[in-house]
RNA sequence: GCGGGGGUGCCCGAGCCAGGUCAAAGGGGUCGGGCUCAGGACCCGAUGGCGUAGGCCUGCGUGGGUUCAAAUCCCACCCCCCGCACCA
């Protein structure tokens, strides 16, 4: 715990000086290049949680390494105030709700003296802004923290403004009407966060179907259009009251529950003309729209009134809650004896096909869920499910059907038409069949009704009307849209696949809504903007806000004119700044600026945003700006899972960033989100986790003080150069990865595999060369700086560096000498061998190992072997080495096969290096002998004549592969 | 249902797009050893099976196919995860 206070020490001690220096402010500086890279801002409901930890620090190790590169980096950060569950949040407050209250307290740290204020929504995101921004500082985040902004901010509200007036003037912006789940006493719409038990309002769109007994329609509502060939009778429940209402628009009359309508006055208009007993409409006759047949209308007691219209169409054949009822009514003895003989008369028609069964399918479902009455509802709702699924996914219309049924006036080719074809086609053009002759409308209901308002209202439909869309189902944006797609990085790049899909099926998105905090519509204040359609392109905002802010712009000047100028370069800059009342070169300063930053480079946020918010950002930007703007690529990141589960913020089981930082420390919690997983994946937060990133500083921490304590003005020899090489080859490899936000895998080369080499290094060594350690330190700090600044910044300074590690330069890749790492390669390789042969033998103790190596005579013919695999080829090369002929060619067969099961890596060191192996072993003997346990190490060359041939393993030796004898 | 992704050794996961160099990277766990007060801290080694000389056999969801050669390509099937909108 003592390294752990240490490393929190640290963290202050730099975080105050890079603050007092202001470290991390970015200016356009056109001497270098420039690196924007944004992280989606945060809604500030909660405090920040490790999800915002791990995005964040994703942003922030590649702002710090592309910054190390010598780019002008902007990292800047705003705070997403548009939303409703806030409002939601607050309102709970105010009501009093304890266990909220307490999720507030007890996980959030809220102090009990502000809950009071809470109930204000804008305090409560305030106070949740300023405390993760807080945080943020502490996590060490290199952001620029004069751009920051709200979504509230005046400046910003322009902005938006700006924005819809130009897709509005482009035709994307539509109006028209939209089904919302709707609360009755707080007259506004709910979503999962506004409901008891955060339960989702699942809207259902049916189709009615007007069935009519001349006078009044029987609108029957359904979600399976295609079984009205199937209706044998309507179902009405006896015991519950209906109404007949006069629809305003048509002066339809519709006969629906009582309840129902209630319900129903949410999406439609109409009056109520009187109302009466369910049993009154039993026994009446109606007429089926499509096939023009008269069907009875019975009791079911299993109607609810109060869902959709109250009214069912019968189709026994195809619903198992139909045949059952069906199957009770005709035991039923109370029946009048004229509708008990019309009831015995009713068989179910057969109009779907299920490939493999010949019986209706309900039927078949009643049997196999041993289904006896219409009371067993649990079955019958299992059953509902099997036969609706198994007929939409395998089902078909049956081939004849135009001939088993008969059509009504206007539907004569219907029939004909889907007979045959998939239930999923035959369904749509029945629907659009009755919307289209006007024997059908849609009406909406809850399918996982009841939903109930946290009010305890009970929800229900609202059409609301005159609602705004973004219409992203436009084919000239589509196209537009996919271009920028194509034009883009993405990762993981699987995840392209995903975006193209979803900018296909994406339709029309309703953009504004009737309340919560945000940007009104700027032509219709009363609509509020929605939070995902006015953080599009706010990228862009971050440029150039700190300018407008310094320039002490009134924000109710920033007209369109204006920002046509900055954000497009339209217009002219003297005219701007006459309306602004400002000098021109305070517009053009501005102008300036976002030129230089813009486009974005990287976006990152969780994978959860790709289907709605990333994949708007990508639409907006295309139709917004020019193609030399398009932002230039995308990051999604995995989750940080909580042992397993997910984490939910309503329950208040999430981890805050501000626990994670204050138990662990900065630099381990930022480690711990690098080595977690690899970007695209999942990963579980845990005390291990975390440990492992502690020890990993403290392993690389210690060696640095270690190799600095322990160094001598002397030279290793091969030691000294494959230290180096092998270092700085690891580092750029790093470098590498980063820019291809492969950020795990650096990490664990720059924290594991590096100070793994260092320990090789050390025990291979008498003591380290100081010229080395200093050479190696330097770099290795600076690689660490990305990941785990703070202690960085720490070593930086004690290795006598200059300002910050921050803006130093990451390690320039330099010359490898490969001659020295194949020949520690090959020692290891020995050392494998050894101990393989050792294990095989069951040697405990080994006293003598004998190698017989080749000398640097035989590189060219390796090097033949590395690029062919012709024995005669390399044989002849091995002659030319003076390897006897009858040797050669053995031997070339035998390289081939080593050669073979070489790696990549290994390959590149062959090509470009030659080692005279048992010079090369000679030297590193005792570092093998330590290695292996053995007393003596012998090295002779393969070619020796006068050396002792133990075991007859002279002849064995292969290039890259000694012969080894041991005792 | 529609759309997207995926099934690899005890577990997590790389590799598959550009077939051989893959018994298959890297973690974790487990076992053994060391560091010798102790260890959940750290280090070393082992971890499919067999093997007294560095080797052999089996193997990457299931079943087929293409090929001299398949975890990698093709077909079918089974299973899992995610999204589906007014919610940030």
């Amino acid at each position: 715990m003592e390294f752990v206070d240490m490393l929190k020490s640290v963290a202050r001690k730099w975080l105050d000086r890079w603050e007092r220096d202001r470290v991390f402010e970015a200016d356009p500086d056109s001497s270098r290049p420039k690196f924007f890279i944004t992280a989606a801002f945060m809604y500030p409901n909660s405090p920040a949680h490790m999800g915002h930890g791990r995005t964040y620090l994703v942003a922030d190790v590649l702002a710090r390494f592309w910054r190390m590169r010598g780019y002008d980096v902007l990292f800047p950060m705003g705070f997403h105030y548009t939303g409703t569950p806030i409002l939601a949040m607050a309102e709970r407050v105010a009501s009093g709700d304890r266990s909220f209250i307490e999720v507030l307290v007890k996980r959030f740290d809220v102090p009990p003296n502000l809950i009071e204020k809470m109930k204000d929504p804008l305090f409560m995101a305030r106070y949740f802004h300023e405390e993760s921004k807080r945080v943020f500082k502490e996590y060490g985040l290199s952001i620029d923290w004069r751009r920051e902004f709200t979504t509230i901010d005046p400046e910003f509200r322009k902005f938006i403004h700006w924005q819809f007036k130009k897709l509005k003037d482009m035709g994307f912006i539509v109006q028209g009407s939209h089904p919302v789940g709707w609360c009755p006493k707080h007259q506004m719409p709910v979503g999962a966060h506004d409901t008891q038990g955060d339960k989702e309002p699942d809207i259902g769109e049916f189709v009615a179907i007007e069935f009519s007994d001349g006078e009044l329609r029987y609108p029957t509502a359904t979600l399976r259009p295609e079984t009205v060939f199937g209706v044998t009778n309507l179902w009405v429940n006896p015991r519950e009251r209906y109404c007949v209402i006069e629809l305003e628009n048509s002066g339809k009359k519709w006969v629906v529950g009582e309840k129902a309508c209630e319900r129903l006055q949410y999406q439609l208009r109409f009056k109520v003309v009187e109302c009466f007993e369910g049993s009154e409409l039993v026994g009446r006759v109606v007429r089926n729209p499509v096939t023009g047949e008269k069907v009875p209308v019975l009791p079911a007691e299993f109607v609810d009134t109060s869902f959709a219209t109250g009214v069912v169409m019968s189709v026994p054949a195809h619903a198992p809650y139909d045949a059952a009822a069906l199957l009770d009514l005709k035991k039923r003895s109370d029946l009048p004896q004229q509708l008990l003989e019309v009831v015995r008369s009713i068989e179910p028609r057969k109009i779907i096909d299920v490939p493999g069964i010949e019986e209706p399918l309900a039927l078949f479902a009643l049997r196999k869920y041993g289904i006896s009455s219409q009371e067993d509802f649990e079955k019958l709702e299992e059953a509902t499910k099997f036969v609706y699924s198994t007929e939409l996914g395998r089902g078909s219309m049956i081939k004849d059907l135009h001939e088993k049924v008969p059509a009504a006036e206007g539907y004569e080719h219907l029939a004909k038409e889907i007979s045959g074809a998939s239930v999923q086609v035959a369904r749509d053009r029945v629907r659009e069949e009755l919307l289209n002759r006007g024997d059908g409308r849609i009406v909406y209901e809850i399918i996982n009704k009841p939903v109930y308002c946290r009010c305890g209202s009970e929800v229900v439909v609202k059409l609301l009307e005159n609602q705004w869309f973004i219409n992203y189902g436009d084919p000239r944006w589509k196209e537009l849209a996919k271009k920028l797609l194509s034009s883009m990085k993405i990762v993981p790049e699987e995840a392209r696949a995903q975006f193209l899909a979803t900018i296909d099926w994406l339709r029309r998105r309703a953009c504004a809504r009737t309340r919560g905090l945000g940007v009104p519509l700027p032509w219709d204040p009363s609509w509020i903007i929605e939070s995902l359609s006015d953080s599009t392109i706010y990228m862009a905002f971050y440029t150039v806000v700190n300018r407008i802010r310094e320039a002490k712009l009134d924000p109710e000047k920033l007209s369109e004119e204006f920002w046509d100028y900055v954000l497009l370069g339209k217009g002219s800059s003297s005219d701007v700044a006459r309306k602004l009342g400002v000098d021109e070169s305070t517009v053009e300063r501005i102008r300036r600026e976002f030129d230089y930053w813009y486009p974005l480079d990287w976006r990152v946020s969780g994978k959860d945003l790709i289907p709605n918010h990333l994949t708007f950002f990508i639409f907006n930007h295309a139709a917004i700006f020019p193609e030399s703007k398009w932002p230039r690529g995308i990051i999604a990141n995995g989750w940080v899972l909580l042992k397993g589960g997910k984490m939910s913020k309503s329950r208040g089981n999430i981890v805050l960033l501000k626990d994670l930082v204050h138990t662990w420390g900065p630099d381990p919690t930022r480690l711990a989100m690098a080595i977690g997983a690899e970007v695209p994946q999942d990963f579980e937060i845990t005390d291990d986790l975390m440990k492992t990133a502690i020890s990993y500083i403290r392993r690389v921490y210690t060696l640095i003080k270690e190799l600095r304590e322990k160094c001598r003005n002397v030279s290793n020899g091969v030691a000294d150069r494959w230290l180096v090489s092998k270092v700085f080859k690891l580092i750029d490899e790093a470098g590498k990865d980063l820019e291809n936000v492969r950020i795990r895998s650096a990490a664990i080369k720059v924290f594991s595999q590096v100070a793994q080499a260092v320990e090789e290094y050390l025990s291979m060594v008498e003591a380290p060369s100081r010229e080395v350690v200093e050479k190696i330190s330097d770099a290795w700090v600076r690689s660490l700086a990305p990941f785990t600044p703070f202690i960085a910044e720490e070593l930086w300074e004690q290795l006598g560096g200059e300002s910050y590690v921050s803006l130093a330069r990451w390690p320039e890749a330099r010359e490898i000498d490969y001659e020295a790492l194949l020949s520690v390669e090959l020692a290891s390789r020995v050392i494998e061998d050894v101990k393989s042969i050792a294990r095989a033998t069951k040697k405990e103790r080994i006293r003598m190992v004998a190698i017989y190596a080749y000398p640097a005579s035989v590189c060219s013919a390796v090097r033949v072997a590395l690029s062919c695999s012709s024995v005669r080829d390399i044989g002849k090369a091995l002659t030319e080495a003076g390897i006897p002929k009858d040797r050669a060619f053995k031997l070339a067969q035998r390289m081939i096969r080593v050669l073979r099961e070489l790696d990549d890596e290994a390959k590149e060191l062959l090509r470009n290096a030659c080692i005279d192996e048992v010079e090369a072993l000679k030297e590193l003997s005792s570092y093998i002998a330590k290695k292996v346990g053995a007393d003596r190490i012998e090295v002779y060359s393969a070619l020796d004549a006068e050396a002792p041939d133990l075991g007859g393993k002279k002849g064995a030796a292969v290039p890259l592969k000694p012969g080894i004898y041991i005792e």
